[in-house]
DNA sequence: TAAATTTATCAAAGCGCTTTGGATATTGTC
DNA sequence: GACAATATCCAAAGCGCTTTGATAAATTTA
């Protein structure tokens, strides 16, 4: 039997009868034959390979932790297309680097972008290079067109301060991300937006900016508690800066939601799911699993039809009310 | 000039002279000329890639987060050597079958083995599939060799817990890991045994098993809280379980520390680091992220030379004092 | 029944490299 | 200056598949 014979029994090709087909799928199952994979990718010119490049800051040295659940949402699509996930850490200022190089050697035949910032250089470049990308988030000041499945940063975190407002919070706090990356910018935006709708000024000390770590959140809420006139309500975007906020709060013999009110964005981490029936938090929730999941459909599709039109996919976070939340204190 | 100097001058070999391989180098960088990974992987009979199989708990579906900071840890070895990493989540039950199709495939070049149980079948698979591998993690009941890079957990509970008995405690309580899972069923005997060499008898009640997820932590702490003898302290296996553990204490308006201490193992997640001149947490203290370096200079080793002996590697974890532990309260 | 289609199979080319086994040019030795 | 040794380069084979174009066999049509 030919080699052709083979390929076209195991690959489905319908020019191969039923009966013969099913001798070759036979043999092919009696001696655990499988295509060598390298030799396949070869000959179709395809790598059958996603990119993730995620960038580690070097002087952080920390992955994000949401990576995990993001990636186990795509992963998933991956392997149903039959796709690999090729998941690379390089140094930030390296990225570009990398994206060049995975085109140049084309080891990959499309890559995810991770944590755009406001003024995101890959986008153009990626472009250029023409190479499928979606990208997790988006870039305010590109005028690209570009594939992005992102959260409504900006709204879900007006909604949130609003919702402090409401309560009769004047002073809130808002303990974010890193200066520069797209959804810290827009979800400071968003909180910005509700002070100023309500006729709220406060001094910038009340926003801190780091990498969303443990350590931190507890760090910058003690910062924002030791100011002249501490904040009764923290906004924050992460969970686990969350969990740091509230170490601080204990620290200082204070209340979660009592004596301050906090709102965390929550991405519904898996080992972090706020799951009780009251949430311990009041949240902007959205899943960042699905987001994978969406987003490695909008990859998937754009390698399938290279053609295809750039697509924006705008999830909007739930706002999940908590008991982290409630009224200030009097003073 | 030819295809064969072409390679030689970039591949560093020895035949072509200075003069020409500068001649090619320049070439190559004006035309961004970057040798097919495809091909050259095809050519070579390699395929410069590390498998890492991701086991996803169908029932649960959560990533462990500590999976971020141990590839981490292991893909910059990779990178170095100019390995790629693939990352697969498989739902564990297909795990097996995963291996044997990489290995047929010939996908990878070399995996590593996650979370391994107690009497891990997937150990005398490998070895039997002849794919170098190494096991972060061992498996207590095997006569198999292999490759492991594995914390002294046994050793790390037992003096946790005889660290709590030291300062007076006897009623401990233990929130591990899934049983069957060999971490944790090697911490359970360190607990153990520190227990029995101090003649201490506790109800079975007094070790939970679950995911390590804070609603887990937060769960099992509020069941022991919850016993007739509630234990005066509590050794856990994850700091994302011991910020659930807290959640409880605060709940029942408990004290972390005085009225309950707590000891935790500490995978220095970068994103946790417990970074204070006194920690929060007394734990048993062991960077996973170093665990996943030298998984990966292990089996890079063994790659570049299969006839090689099987290696373990055996971390000690170290046993940090943090404010999170103190004698028991009188009742 | 012969010619025209359709179906089932195969031989050979090609994917873009690395590597083997020469061939040629250069240098060194007596 | 003749020969050996070495340094430098190259043509061609091969990695294990997929795919193209052709052939043979089976079926249909006239």
């Amino acid at each position: 039997m030919s080699q052709t014979t083979v390929s076209r029994a195991l690959n489905g090709f319908p020019e191969v009868s039923e009966k013969t087909r099913q001798v070759v799928l036979e043999a092919a199952a009696k001696h655990n034959y499988k295509p060598n994979t390298r030799a396949r990718r070869l000959a179709t010119g395809k790598s059958m390979t996603i990119g993730h490049l995620v960038s580690v800051s070097k002087e952080y040295e920390l992955v994000n932790p949401i990576f995990a659940d993001f990636i186990a949402g795509a992963s998933a699509r991956y392997a149903q297309s039959g796709y690999d996930l090729l998941l690379s850490l390089v140094p930030d200022e390296d990225e570009f680097t990398s994206y060049k190089e995975l085109a140049a050697r084309s080891t990959v035949d499309g890559v995810v972008v991770h944590t755009p910032r406001v003024d995101e250089q890959r986008i153009a470049q990626l472009n250029s290079l023409n190479l499928p990308f979606v990208v997790h988030g988006r870039s305010s000041n590109t005028l690209e067109k570009y594939n992005w499945v992102d959260v409504n940063n900006e709204r879900s975190f007006f909604r949130a301060t609003q919702l402090l407002i409401e309560l009769g919070h004047t002073t809130i706090g808002l303990i974010n991300g890193i200066a520069g990356v797209d959804f810290a910018v827009r979800r400071t935006q968003g909180y910005l937006r509700a002070l100023k709708e309500n006729n709220i000024e406060l001094a910038d000390a009340y926003v801190t900016h780091s990498e969303m770590t443990e350590p931190n959140g507890y760090k910058n809420a003690l910062a924002l508690l030791d100011l002249p006139d501490p904040p009764t309500a923290i906004v924050t975007s992460s969970i686990i800066m969350a969990h740091g906020i509230k170490r601080a709060l204990d620290e200082r013999e204070l209340k979660l939601g009592r004596d301050v009110s906090v709102i965390t964005h929550d991405d519904d981490l898996s080992y972090f799911r706020d799951t009780a029936a009251v949430p311990v938090y009041t949240a902007t929730r959205s899943s960042v699993r699905e987001a994978g999941r969406l987003s490695a459909d909008l990859l998937l599709k754009t390698i399938a039809d290279p053609s295809r039109d750039p697509e924006g996919i705008l999830l909007d976070a739930e706002l999940i009310l908590g008991s982290s939340t409630k009224p200030p204190r009097l003073r």
